[in-house]
Order: structure tokens, then sequence, then C-alpha cells
DNA sequence: TAGATTGTTAATCGATTAACAATC
DNA sequence: TAGATTGTTAATCGATTAACAATC
């Protein structure tokens, strides 16, 4: 039973929001709170709560750490995933950061790059390895996810790369598409076309 | 006449594909060439120009240039657009990065942050001042894009400072939501979000 | 001509939302 | 009880794709 891309989105985004009203000593939440703190509506919230058979209470609405575990069961692998960041430049490390903060099921493990300057040392917190060795060590320490954060002329070749070491799957942040491969997911973002969106939309409004 | 936005996304890509295929020394390109070269079908593409009403021919196909001097008529506006980056740190530094390579109708122009150390300076050739000079900038230079790259705790602050100095398009890629709010388009990215979806998809591959 | 391609409509697919029964 | 909320089905909306006529 796989479940729409969207809904696991938005499960991803319900579940770091909740994380923050449980900080702020929140118990239970109600579909329509969940729903104006993301962009959506209640009835968005309960259809995807019902995809993953969560079930809440007519009076209390939704126990938020119960819905967390929930999100949980369904989204993490048990056993944890590792995640490599392949280019360490400004975006590699700002990826590097956002993930720094936690400690998840989902980890970045390891880095790489090409410059000596870079490599065989920690940034942020994460050993930072030269390309020659990315096979060796993804393999090693069964890293699932590659995040590609190359100049996008280099985006192609690192991705055959990854293939070729066995990843499970790709985050591909530069903006050249590439290829669909069989039994490897690919999710791709590109910020100029995102830019370039903004600023059209911007033009219309 | 609004495009949708799933349009608008591919063609910018196309776009940008084209221009490299211009590089090579191509003049002319048939639907399916486009469609190999993106993730997508040649009909798509064919819709997609049938959109903005450009034609091409039966035996040669469409002629780059021409196509890109359509794409550029729907996408860019003729005035082109400015756009700031709010938050230099690596994520900011790293669009500012993706930018400065090329003289577009899209530009940046600002930078703002508040750390002293980055502030009254140019930074990868953007002049970088302090937040507290972004309203004013912002309506002096007639910037119409901003792009919130600031940490997440910071992001609604922000928002509501670039909504107030009359912005027209908001690029967040903090992974706050932020309020839709009229008269500004507002376009999301979380990466995290991409990640924990690309994690889910690559454990059911 | 035969094969390939474009342009376009209609069908399909998938995601969102309206409507509503159940019930706290 | 009246009002609010959940859970779920059916309707709607929007995007993709199949089918095909036209023609180079």
């Amino acid at each position: 039973m796989d479940l729409p891309g969207k809904t696991i989105e938005r499960l991803s985004m319900y579940r770091r929001l909740l994380f923050n009203c449980l900080k702020e000593g929140k118990h239970n939440i109600f579909s329509h709170e969940i729903a104006s703190l993301m962009h959506t509506k209640p009835v968005q919230v309960r259809r995807d709560l019902m995809l993953i058979s969560h079930s809440g209470s007519k009076s209390k609405g939704y126990i938020i750490k119960n819905l967390i575990e929930s999100i949980g069961q369904i989204i993490d692998s048990p056993e944890g995933q590792k995640m490599a960041i392949v280019g360490v430049g400004n975006l590699g490390r700002a990826v590097i950061g956002y993930f720094s903060e936690k400690k998840q099921k989902l980890s970045i493990v390891a880095a790489f790059d090409i410059d000596s300057e870079k490599t065989n040392r920690k940034i942020s917190g994460i050993n930072c390895y030269h390309i020659n060795e990315m096979q060796e060590i993804i393999k090693k320490d069964n890293i699932t996810i590659g995040v590609i954060t190359v100049p996008k002329d280099n985006a192609i070749e690192i991705s055959n790369k990854l293939i070729n070491s066995g990843i499970k799957g790709i985050l591909n942040l530069t903006s050249m598409p590439l290829k669909e491969t069989s039994n490897i997911y690919l999710e791709e973002y590109d910020i100029i076309t995102s830019l370039e969106k903004a600023a059209y939309f911007a033009s219309k409004v």
C-alpha cells in the first residue's frame, strides 16, 4: 500500500509542526489547528490521517505524541536510513546544516567532494571524503540516500556513480534533469525554476 | 490567460535546456528530443508549446532560437524583475551563486542579513545590507521578488517585513510554512520534506 | 508514397474538496 | 440538546496522456 507522494510530503511537515506544538506544551490538536499551521484544509489533514489509519477523538482531536508516533511508523524505516551529500559547496553545507539539528532515523553520515581542502576532515561534524572513495564508503556504510549538490555539469557523472554504488534514492538539487532509472527513486528540485515561476506569478498578481 | 504552474515550471526548464542545445551548435529540435532531455513525454512538450501558441514544423520540429524567444515572451516580464536574498548563510550564498552565472531579465540585486560581518560589503558580487535597511531598499530599487533563506525561526518575521515593503512574490526556502497573503505570490520549498520523501520511496523500491 | 511529426481533442488518472453520517 | 468534530464517500477539479487528423 503505497501512499501518494503529496501525502508523504504533508506527513513529513505535520510531524515537524507537531514536534513544535509538543515543545510548547500542547498535548492535543484538532485537524483545523494543523490545517491552519500549514496551508491546507482540515479535511485534507483528516484524509491524510485516514490514509495512515490514525484515529482521533471527536472531543479532543488527536493526541500529538501518538500522532507523531503514527507518522513515524509510516515514513521512517525501522532501522533508520543513512544519507550522503555529494558536493560540499554552499548548497551542500546548507543541507548538512539542516540535518545536524536532529538525531533522527534519517541522518547524514558522509560528504564527498573533489577539493582536497575539503576532504579528509569534518565539515559541520560530518566526515568529508574524496569522491574516489564514494562507492566504497556507500557500500561499506550501507548508505541508501544520495543528495547531489555538485555543479550541474557534474551531475550526470555523479548520478551514475551513485547508481553504481547501489544507492536506493537520489535527491538531485542541481538544475540538470537526470534520467529515471529503475529501482532507484529520483526526486529533483531546481531552484532556478522556482524563482522563474515565482517571478511569473508575481507579475500576474 | 494564466498558464498552469506545472507548465511554467517546464517552460523554465525547456528554455535552459534549449540554451545548452544552442551552445552545442544545434538549431532545430523535435518534441521527442526535448522530452528525452527532461523526464517527460513528447506529447507533454507539444501541449505546453500549444498553450503558449508556439508552432513548429512537421519536418524540422522547432527552431531553437525562436522557441527560446517564445518562452521568454511568456515567462519574462519585459522590463525584467529584481530579486533580493534575505539571509546570507550557506543557502543564501548558494542561491546567489546560481544566479551570478547569467545576466537575464531576472536578477539578484541585493542581499540582506543581520550579521555585521556580512553587511555593507559585496558577497559574490551582490551588495549585502543590514535587514534594517531592507524595506527602504526594496522600495527604492523596485525589487519584486524576495527569497527567504534565514533560519526558520525568523521566517515569519522576515516574511512580514517583505510583505510590508510591497514585494510581489516570495520564495520561502525555510521549513517554516508561511501564511498565504492576498496580492503576494508565495512559493515554498522544504528540503527536509524532500529528503524524507526520498527516504520513504527509496525504501519501497 | 510511407513514415514521422505536429497540434488538438477527448479520455484517463490522480489529487482535492464538498457533503454528510456518526458521535462526543 | 446543540455545536463541534471526526471519518469517509462521492463529486469536482486539474493535470497527464491516449488517440488521431493533418501534413511535411
